[in-house]
RNA sequence: CCGGAUGUGGCGUAAUUGGUAGCCGCGCCAGACUUAGGAUCUGGUGCCGUGAGGCGUGGGGGUUCGAGUCCCUCCAUCCGGACCA
């Protein structure tokens, strides 16, 4: 082999590789875009338009993971919608492929199927429009109709072919394959329900076992074979995996996974097909025409890339005199008419957002390491991040691609796990209430939101900050915006515009976006940290709603009066404690402590507030207890806590301070007050030792006053005792 | 259409292993102190009923001595993916 021919057969392995690949270009942003950086047809950074275009990109070759990202998931303690929504963009599917021969050209079509089993069932086969064998195979009476409707599909991009999906459009090219099986001819169509980026491009129509395939065939007059038991495909095509088949010769009777394995069987014994794998996950581009961003490592050499050595890295971006493509289409660092050793052209791409975002968290270990990501005693004392807080939005980005990123560094032995992130939450988003005002259609004039049913009106919002409790200020209505100036108002019978509102994401163009400033001006920024955290559970999205924040408030200023009176009389005192307020300490610690590592941050609040209400009750102000509730508070309300325990005559900080301990001997009480139940509703409570034994406590129960009067002289059938929990009597 | 999540008082929520449903807070009601209160304190507050009592965790069914929690089924809401062959 010359090196020509080793350099072109590494590139068709190598994890990063230069390839001349339909990429995503965005005219608008100048650059290409990954397969995750699109939304609905449009980029989904800015809302521009995306082309396909071919063009030589650098690749990684994320596909050749796709098995492994698929089964790391289950090794990870992540939400479950994240893992779906990975396991969706990996696509797995099984199925076979299977080779049809052109009659009277050479050559082969090779489709993907997930059921073979189907395969007698064939009446054509359907080409993307894209695919390589559509020009060369087309006939003559067909050239015109074929190549009209590639224009055609070549000008809509993917969302415009969703949204005519109901239409099954297609063109049949004229020409024909041969069925593997029965040597029958097979019609050849091209239609753009099939992706050019899925499978082969290629499918094999069986219009009896599939709803597309029957659609199309209905549109195009294709006659169906029907090769389902009872079922005359009439009306839609049979879906089910468990109809026997017939007029499908070898396979009649069988179905499922026999008739799967028998037909694969088939088509390997004429080596015309065989079982197969496919993913939908793509590779991932993975050069931008940007100037910010990491340089390629790269230089040309007779047009073949070439690295960098490891002792000249790292590479530095060059200057350039505008940060913009040049004319001719090229990325900005061609500016720079940048050289390697002033003889050979650098790459010059250079590298997308994710390539930063892959790894950057290893780096955090030992940022300062010029001879690696981090050393091996960095990386084994911290490992894996252990709880990543981060958005759902990232699933097929950025969350993929470091798991990616992670399994190549750890086959290379460069970290020693396999998976970046063990746990992760989503954070809900804390959400606007938008208002809204309903002007007459063509007119000034603005209705209340209760009598805008009797005028065709246009909703349009206004800003939140001229509404309370739902009710406009007009006058503020009228000097906001000048088209305004002049509105008049539709007023309800009390006198009063009332708004409409929408819970949605704040946003500038939306008018609901509340600031905390305020609130921290008039309550403090602990109070304002507590409240959030008081919400809810983290995970939950929730419009931002302040009616309870003075509560909390509340909470805080109670606390501060266990230890200092409203004048700033100080109360602690070096006593001892007694039993209840330590019981109560010890009861706070272990919940707290709890609640924390199971990342219930709301209810670490509740807890506090009921201490402190217990407290104050007890009228506890000694330091032994007090000391320890401050440690407790600091990571809720930080500046309260600091603030406190420098006033206890601590010289350092709280947050060294040592969490503290529950000590078991007081989280249990001597007597436990159990609930009595007949047949499962409970009636009263008795007070029994909480160390007592089944067997007594039955007998205690037995023996109590108000058991013979809810047994009604019948004898009880059973008797639960469930020991510090339950009594039930079934009778 | 497919997948995931969620459904509990007037509201935000709690109930960690199947064991007293509604903790904590908001709101509301009553009272105290006040010239005054968007301050503070006390008591009450799931629903129906004067009461005893009954009902109650989206609807229906099941398992169990016992179900908010487990199983089946239906409904609703939110999120995500969607011509994936």
């Amino acid at each position: 082999m010359n090196e020509d021919q080793r350099y072109h057969l590494l590139m068709a392995f190598r994890l990063t590789y230069l390839a001349d690949s339909m990429v995503n270009w965005c005219p608008a942003l100048g650059t290409v875009l990954a397969n995750d950086e699109i939304k609905d047809g449009v980029s989904e950074r800015g809302g521009h338009p995306v082309v396909q275009k071919k063009m030589r990109q650098w690749s990684m070759r994320i596909s050749a993971f796709s098995e492994r990202l698929l089964l790391g998931l289950d090794q990870i303690d992540w939400p479950e919608n994240i893992k779906e929504i990975q396991r969706n963009w990996i696509g797995k599917s099984e199925g076979a492929t299977a080779f049809f021969d052109l009659d009277q050209y050479e050559g082969q079509i090779e489709v993907f199927t997930t059921r073979p089993d189907t395969i007698f069932g064939v009446s054509y086969l359907t080409l993307a429009p894209e695919h390589p064998l559509v020009s060369s195979i087309t006939t003559a009476e067909q050239k015109s109709a074929v190549e009209q409707y590639v224009q055609q599909a070549a000008l809509k991009n993917e969302r415009d072919r969703q949204v005519q999906s109901k239409e099954m459009t297609g063109v049949f090219t004229g020409a024909y394959a041969i069925h593997p099986l029965t040597g029958k001819q097979v019609p050849i169509y091209i239609g753009d329900y099939v992706l050019a980026g899925y499978g082969t491009g290629a499918v094999m129509a069986v219009p009896a076992g599939d709803q597309r395939d029957w659609d199309f065939a209905k549109h195009h007059n294709i006659a169906m074979v029907l090769i389902f038991e009872n079922h005359d495909a009439s009306e839609s095509a049979c879906t089910s995996k468990e109809v026997p088949l017939v007029n499908s010769d070898f396979l009649d009777g069988l179905c499922g996974k026999t008739a799967f394995n028998a037909a694969v069987e088939a088509l390997e014994k004429i080596e015309h097909g065989n079982k197969k794998v496919n993913y939908r996950l793509r590779d991932a581009v993975f050069s931008r025409q940007r100037y910010w961003g990491e340089p390629f490592p790269v230089y040309f050499k007779d047009g073949k890339a070439q690295m960098i050595g490891d002792q000249e890295l790292p590479v530095t971006l060059p200057d350039v005199d505008k940060y913009l493509p040049t004319e001719d289409g090229e990325p900005p660092l061609a500016r720079s008419q940048w050289k390697y050793q002033n003889e050979f052209v650098m790459e010059y791409n250079t590298m997308p957002g994710w390539a930063g975002s892959s790894w950057y968290f290893l780096r955090y270990m030992d940022p300062k390491n010029a001879q690696a990501i981090a050393s091996k005693e960095a990386m084994n004392y911290w490992g894996q991040v252990d709880l990543y807080m981060g958005g759902a939005e990232h699933a097929t980005g950025h969350l993929l691609y470091s798991r990616f990123w992670t399994m190549i560094l750890n086959d290379l032995g460069h970290v020693p796990f396999g998976e970046p992130f063990q746990k992760m939450i989503n954070q809900g988003m804390i959400l606007g209430r938008s208002s809204f005002v309903y002007r007459i259609k063509d007119t000034n004039t603005f209705v209340s939101a209760d009598l805008r049913k009797e005028y065709q009106t246009q909703r349009l919002y206004a800003d939140i900050s001229m509404v309370d409790n739902d009710q406009l200020d007009t006058a503020a209505f009228k000097n906001w915006l000048p088209e305004y100036n002049n509105a008049e108002f539709i007023l309800n019978e009390k006198g009063q515009y009332l708004c409409g509102f929408e819970v949605e994401k704040m946003s500038k163009s939306k008018f609901n976006v509340q600031t905390p400033d305020e609130l921290i001006e008039k309550f403090g920024a602990d109070t304002l940290r507590c409240y959030e955290m008081f919400l809810g559970p983290v995970e939950q999205s929730k419009p931002w709603d302040t009616k309870g924040i003075n509560g909390v408030h509340n909470f805080l200023r109670r606390l501060n009066r266990l230890f200092q009176t409203d004048e700033g009389q100080w109360l602690v005192n070096q006593d001892a404690a007694d039993k209840k307020s330590l019981q109560t300490l010890h009861r706070t610690i272990k919940k707290v402590t709890d609640d924390l590592n199971r990342h219930s941050w709301n209810t670490v609040v509740s807890t506090l507030m009921i201490a402190v209400n217990e407290w104050t009750e007890q009228k506890c102000h000694q330091q032994e207890v007090l000391e320890s509730l401050l440690v407790l508070l600091s990571p809720y309300a930080p500046h309260l806590a600091e603030e406190l325990w420098s006033k206890l005559g601590h010289k350092e900080t709280v947050t060294i301070a040592q969490w503290p301990e529950a000590i078991a001997a007081f989280l249990e009480d001597d007597v436990f007050s159990y609930p009595v139940s007949f047949n499962g509703k409970t009636r009263f409570n008795i007070d029994l030792d909480a160390n007592m034994d089944a067997k007594t406590v039955e007998e205690a129960v037995m023996g109590h006053e108000k058991t013979a009067h809810y047994l009604e002289g019948k004898a009880p059938k059973k008797v639960i005792v469930v020991p510090k929990r339950i009594i039930n009597i079934v009778c």
